[in-house]
DNA sequence: TACTCGAGGATTGTCGGACAATATTGTTGG
DNA sequence: CCAACAATATTGTCCGACAATCCTCGAGTA
């Protein structure tokens, strides 16, 4: 039956029932204009051409990306519970700017969830422990190279990898939009070189104690790391933070 | 200056610049047409009058409520990242149904996150006891009692008393939204008499704790009655349970 | 019987326009 | 410097429209 597999993909049927058998055709549906939007103005932050603090209207988006008001609206709502944009009722949405409290409060759920995180992972981690050693490779080539974006990428990767193998969805969801709110700070944290050196460091502990099967250990070295991370942003100057 | 207070609400004017002061009037802004459906949902299916599972269609709903099909729309869209609908692409939403893995996957993120609450709380709990010992002699009162809607309510809000006075909006915001999924089998869990019993026991362990300024131990009370909490419900029959 | 196909209806996704409610800004005058 | 008002911009909500998609069900077929 190799045939099928030609057959351009608009006219193959949703469903097939065979033998009795229900087989269902992956159907990735093409993403929803809104969602366009919203990942648009995500990169737009990520990328810096919007800033914290900056005020988004919706004719404009709306005019700029070629769709109607009423998608921009969703797209707003979507990236407000993400944590990326801040509403206010009749003012408008902005790009979140955190307060030092607001951050201390993330900083002090994350570090709790990522050590849920590590201590869900680390049976699966350490019977396929090769993952987790390539990125710990990966990281330290970065550092040896003196290679920011590299690291950082690595990073990104790194704190991704424990949720994502915990097998647990409402837990991958809630540190996703915890991570969205931080991710211009977290941009920011990453030009302090003497951090980066320390912060491998704190990862090798994590990964060690992993593989060991220490689930106490990597658990509180993790919520370390991110306690640290914290509060060295807390040490930046005051006009990254919002006021209050 | 008195005779302010005699004006009707409307003709105050917004803000008051008296002696380079600037006095802001709270301006409690009538909720959002969306606003109003979203909690109307929410009553409804707390109260059992929408059952998990069931669809619910936009036109009905805008109708019903004498609302736009925009306004039910955000409505929707809020209740689905509250946890409270689960929406599909191009099929609408329903009322949540989890399944016995999304159970156990909120209930593990639920009970650390409470357990974090509980330690940041804990300070101010120990240096103003009263309100938990008062909370504490209601859900004994009840228990004594076999009064079930008393102790459920008030098992409510000591749950909800941690993540108040921790002071944290973040874990506020992430814990209600993880308690909107759940609501329909808490309820359905306290029919059981046993468990009322051992639940209010676990309560007893904590307040102690936390009394005694023992964080440690306040939070791995905490933590084991949650998922008592959670493994209790999994022992419901099949059909409280979404397939999968 | 087991399955495919297609028609028709229901529902969602998106659009454009409209208008009131509210917020922001600028101006005026004391 | 500050109150009061006018002008403008933006949001909140509604309506109507239509294409895209999903669901149902009956007819056709091997």
């Amino acid at each position: 039956m190799l045939w099928l597999f030609v057959l351009p993909y608009d006219v193959w049927p949703k469903t097939l029932q065979l033998f009795g058998i229900m087989l269902q055709v992956t159907d990735r549906d093409p993403l929803s204009t809104a969602q366009q939007v919203a990942s648009a103005i995500t990169q737009a932050v990520r990328g810096g051409h919007l800033v914290p603090g900056q005020r988004l209207t919706e004719t404009e988006l709306a005019s700029r990306h070629g769709v109607s008001r009423s998608s921009v609206r969703e797209a707003f709502q979507r990236l407000t519970v993400d944590g990326l944009l801040a509403f206010e009722p009749h003012r408008g949405v902005t790009v979140r700017r955190l307060s030092r409290k607001e951050v201390d409060d993330l900083f002090a759920v994350r570090s709790s969830l990522e050590a849920l995180a590590v201590s869900l992972a680390l049976p699966a981690l350490r019977s396929e422990p090769a993952r987790l050693r390539a990125l710990q490779a990966e990281m330290d080539d970065a550092v040896a190279a003196n290679d920011m974006a590299k690291f950082s990428d690595a990073n990104t990767r790194f704190h991704a990898l424990f949720p994502d193998v915990a097998d647990n969805a409402v837990l991958v969801e809630t540190l996703t939009r915890l991570s969205n709110s931080l991710y211009w700070l977290q941009f920011r944290m990453l030009v302090d070189r003497d951090h980066v050196f320390a912060s491998n460091a704190e990862h090798r502990r994590i990964v060690e104690a992993v593989l060991k099967g220490d689930r106490q250990t990597a658990e509180t070295a993790m919520r370390e790391h991110v306690a640290a991370s914290g509060a060295l942003i807390q040490r930046l100057s005051d006009d990254h933070f919002a006021p209050n």
